[in-house]
DNA sequence: GTCTATATCAGGATAGAC
DNA sequence: GTCTATCCTGATATAGAC
């Protein structure tokens, strides 16, 4: 147990996984974490300040989780690239809680500009470090192709996620699609000219 | 102007698509309508009944905006599928609305299983018809490939849909993202076997 | 079928003590 | 920093007249 804004935190990220962002109530997040709702005030304010710092929160500890140096060995640059794109299909709580909340985010952008910013440099900068990785796989082809190649395998796995996370698609074919579509994607990078 | 009940119906899908599903108010809802609050009981029941016949509209609603044999001339299967495909992506009011809509349904379900049912069937229907279309372009294509594809090209539109729609990307530049997946995932079903 | 009230309640927010 | 207690708004839902 950490200092209870960290803890207070930690709870919203799983109330919000639980509930949606439209679904937190600060009572229940008070009692996830152990807290009174008056704390939660003192801590952030109002239910808008819990819902920004709780989605930076979230988007700080993913950074982390995708940066994770793991103990499976030296891959090379195609897998690590599957790899690095399977991530968000693991049925690991604290996996489904990111992709949860980023989830939420998505679509909750869709009606408050205000979360459009952040989420927006969040994904451009996730599209750049696939078009990178991409770029390790296919080294001769065009930036602008490996962005937009970046930009549909990120598109998709945020398609896939939801219907994987509202039980319309089995988590194990989400992953087999990611995999073929990583194939046929890298496939295309090789033929430049289609 | 038809009877109040479908005046309601158009109303929710409005109020849903500027509010979302979590912010759909009954009131905004009835003065949207031109009616009262009690009359939007007395014909739905209660708010989920609203949202319940809402969402089963909308979907109606989209199949008919699908299948409108529209005036430009007759095309052939693969210009058919593009067509099918970029119907999501337009500056129109009612596709905005219905597109929506559809996200915040897809959105919703993640967290309210009743949701599940009537999204599952949709989207299943959605990705047969897309498989369809795929299939008079590659009619040697086996089967489980081309539904393999259809899964792809709609779960990427719905997840370039929700970017689209929360700003983060321009109308434009989604539909050349889903031309050239129709045309990456055309090429890969002309070379089974990557 | 439709309206004008109005009851009811959940949930966000604050006051004030410790 | 943290709690208990409470206020108050906004939103769902119903009663009863027409």
């Amino acid at each position: 147990m950490r200092d209870r804004r960290t803890a207070i935190l930690e709870a919203a990220a799983r109330v919000v996984a639980r509930r949606g962002v439209r679904g937190l109530r600060m009572e229940e997040l008070a009692t996830e974490a152990g807290v009174s709702t008056a704390l939660v005030y003192y801590h952030f304010k109002d239910r808008a300040g819990v819902l920004r710092h709780t989605l930076e929160f979230i988007s700080d500890r993913a950074d982390r989780y995708t940066s994770d140096g793991d103990g499976g060995g030296p891959l090379d640059a195609r897998e690590e690239l599957e790899q690095s794109l399977l991530l968000e299909f693991q049925d690991l709580p604290a996996v489904r809680e990111n992709s949860t909340a980023w989830g939420e985010l998505r679509a909750s952008a869709v009606f408050e500009p205000e979360l459009r910013g952040d989420l927006a440099r969040a994904t451009l900068a996730w599209i750049h470090d696939v078009a990178d990785l991409l770029s390790r796989v296919r080294p001769t082809a065009p930036a602008p192709t490996l962005t937009a190649s970046a930009e549909r395998l990120t598109g998709l796995l945020e398609g896939l996620s939801t219907r994987w996370l509202s039980g319309a698609l089995p988590l194990a074919h989400a992953r087999g699609l990611v995999k073929e579509a990583v194939a046929v994607e890298i496939e295309r990078l090789g033929h430049p000219e289609i």
